[in-house]
DNA sequence: AGTACCACCTGACGGC
DNA sequence: TGCCGTCAGGTGGTAC
């Protein structure tokens, strides 16, 4: 699940639940989850304090506690949160629950366990060190066109790249190139600045789309490639025949007709 | 710098 | 019903 626009979702579910409450358990349901982490630190660093704020970068959501540290939390292909009060309601796949004073829980969910749980002292200094790129839906044209004039290689591979840019994954990336009707295989240098620019344009508006409809599948414009993504999908607009192709070792589905531009 | 693999995990689904 | 292969929206490492 968890691109961009779905942490986004979880940032603002995050932030309509669970702030400002002191946190009087931690609950370690799978210690794989936590990154350099121990559950003794992780414990010692929540217990008593209070989830004071969210930043979202890219697909990395970090929560800031009053004890200044930060939880930064990361859903790798099947995370998700849970706030709920009941025990009867705690979500199968639990691997953290933080408790609160009011008696309600917030849960972090992994399924696959691709995610992880850390603390970091300083959000920017990550960032960095983690070689991240500017956030795919705050960055503006002039950085997005800086980045891209230098690219090279296939433009699908460019955009998933969380280095170059930060948020979008699979999912996202074959809609915003569907949408620009672009071929997933172009190469970057191939593209010039009108295109790059679409390229841009369109990543902002299939991102804030998803937001806007949070990403509730259902909800999504019916020109959007998102409910076609099966083997005998067909084209939204044009209703060709999707091609199904593996590019950059990822499952991509385009239009052969409505993505024309393929320079290799 | 870019790409092609492999690995990490669990669960759902289709074929037999 | 059960077993098995395949696939899944992420990331990190390695080798070329």
């Amino acid at each position: 699940m968890p691109e961009l626009p779905d942490v986004e979702i979880f940032k603002q579910y995050f932030d309509a639940t669970a702030l400002h409450q002191t946190i009087t358990a931690v609950y370690v349901g799978d210690h794989r989850i936590l990154q350099d982490l121990s559950e003794n630190d992780l414990r010692s660093y929540s217990l008593d304090s209070k989830f004071e704020s969210t930043f979202r970068h890219g697909k990395n959501l970090f929560v800031h506690l009053t004890s200044g540290a930060a939880v930064l939390l990361h859903f790798g292909m099947s995370g998700d949160l849970k706030y709920y009060q009941h025990s009867d309601d705690q979500p199968k796949h639990a691997r953290v629950i933080w408790t609160f004073d009011n008696g309600f829980h917030l849960a972090y969910i992994s399924i696959r366990m691709f995610g992880k749980v850390a603390i970091v002292q300083n959000s920017a200094a990550y960032l960095t060190d983690q070689h991240l790129g500017p956030d795919a839906l705050s960055m503006d044209w002039q950085q997005f066109f800086a980045i891209f004039k230098n690219k090279r290689g296939m433009v699908k591979s460019a955009l998933m790249d969380q280095s170059t840019l930060a948020g979008l994954g699979n999912i996202y990336v074959d809609e915003l190139l569907f949408h620009a009707q672009i071929h997933p295989e172009t190469s970057v240098e191939e593209m010039n600045e009108a295109e790059i620019h679409e390229l841009f344009k369109t990543m902002k508006s299939i991102i804030n789309t998803a937001i806007d409809v949070r990403v509730n599948f259902e909800d999504f414009p019916d020109d959007y490639l998102i409910n076609h993504r099966d083997k005998q999908g067909t084209c939204p607009i044009c209703s060709k025949d999707l091609e199904r192709i593996q590019v950059a070792s990822r499952t991509t589905y385009y239009c052969p007709q409505c993505q024309m531009k393929m320079k290799k």
